[in-house]
DNA sequence: GTCTATACGCTGATAGAC
DNA sequence: GTCTATCAGCGTATAGAC
């Protein structure tokens, strides 16, 4: 009885509202954290109302969950000069442009304790690949370690707005940053 | 009229308990940042009233900074080899026991403006000299590479707790950072 | 499916009793 | 100097009208 495809209105109307709730709630949970977040920010900048987010999305916890999960890029596996070359073009890419995802997944895994926990069993398997490539017997310290200066140095950037480190270009840092890298990803040559 | 020198009881005692005051704060600060930490909290973790907080500090706001206000350690200027090494002890300090004051500071910047804004105030000086000592024209973007990984390392041990950073003593880090820092100081040999 | 009205808790802050 | 009582505001979440 329905129009048969004139307008498939009602499934396709719900996704682009989702859709637009999601990007409003990316952008606002990574300028201002998990806590200053409001659900009521977040249905006026998506242009919906409060209680329809709530509706679709059950709880402010579950939207955060929706809004930061990330397909977390896969670094292609290699040897360990390769991993790191292939650290600091990943590096460069979350230093282009405005990475309001890494942010909202920043700001708040600093304040929110669940989100940690998320977090950290998230960028898991990214760290164990990470520490396979490194061959010394402390590469699982030394992956760490690796990803402590890349989001320090987000952070920094991002966060903290340090002048000198938002002003640079990302070719600069990488530039900079490249003798670090390899330092931690090769064994010493004793 | 007042006993001459019995016990100095008043304004010691107010003292003491602006101190009891402070170091919960402190400490609470260092847990939840900024938002979630309430003034309530701190007033029950120090055996105190709230309305009492509230009338030593005037607000949570100058109660937080009061809290978080830090020396901000000098490091001795010199060659750019010794202040990397300078920076390193000094991370290896700051790895040791449990920096309240550091993460009450790292983890409010991250969610509080008015935070950020002074913290990167004060950590002006120190980044200036820490310039000042590193002999290339992009020294003011190495010197904040430099401060952006010790903030990486400390917020990632501490505040997102990676397990194989958290487990590691401060000399195994500090060994490993050290070409990473030697080669953020010192220019290229070209 | 969408929005309005509202319940209920917790916050920072104030005024005043002891 | 210290604490109790209370205010006004904002937060999430729910129930129900269109």
């Amino acid at each position: 009885m329905t129009e048969p495809s004139a307008r498939p209105t009602r499934a396709q109307q719900r996704r682009q509202s989702e859709a637009r709730i999601l990007t409003a709630a990316r952008e606002i949970f990574a300028e201002l954290g998990y806590d200053r977040t409001t659900i009521r920010a977040v249905a006026s900048a998506a242009g919906v109302d409060a209680g329809l987010v709530m509706h679709y999305f059950g709880s402010k916890d579950l939207l955060f969950a929706r809004a930061v999960e990330v397909p977390a890029d896969e670094l292609p596996a290699g040897t360990s000069g390769e991993v790191a070359e292939a650290l600091l073009t990943s590096l460069g890419r979350r230093l282009t442009g405005e990475p309001t995802a890494s942010l909202a997944v920043l700001r708040s895994v600093l304040t929110n304790a669940d989100a940690a926990d998320r977090y950290r069993a998230a960028a898991e398997p990214q760290l164990n690949q990470l520490t396979e490539a490194i061959p010394t017997p402390d590469a699982d310290l030394r992956a760490s370690l690796l990803s402590a200066i890349v989001h320090g140095v987000i952070a920094e950037r991002y966060l903290l707005r340090l002048t000198h480190l938002a002003d640079a270009s990302p070719e600069q840092i990488i530039d900079l940053l490249r003798p670090c890298f390899q330092s931690l990803t090769t064994p010493p040559p004793e």
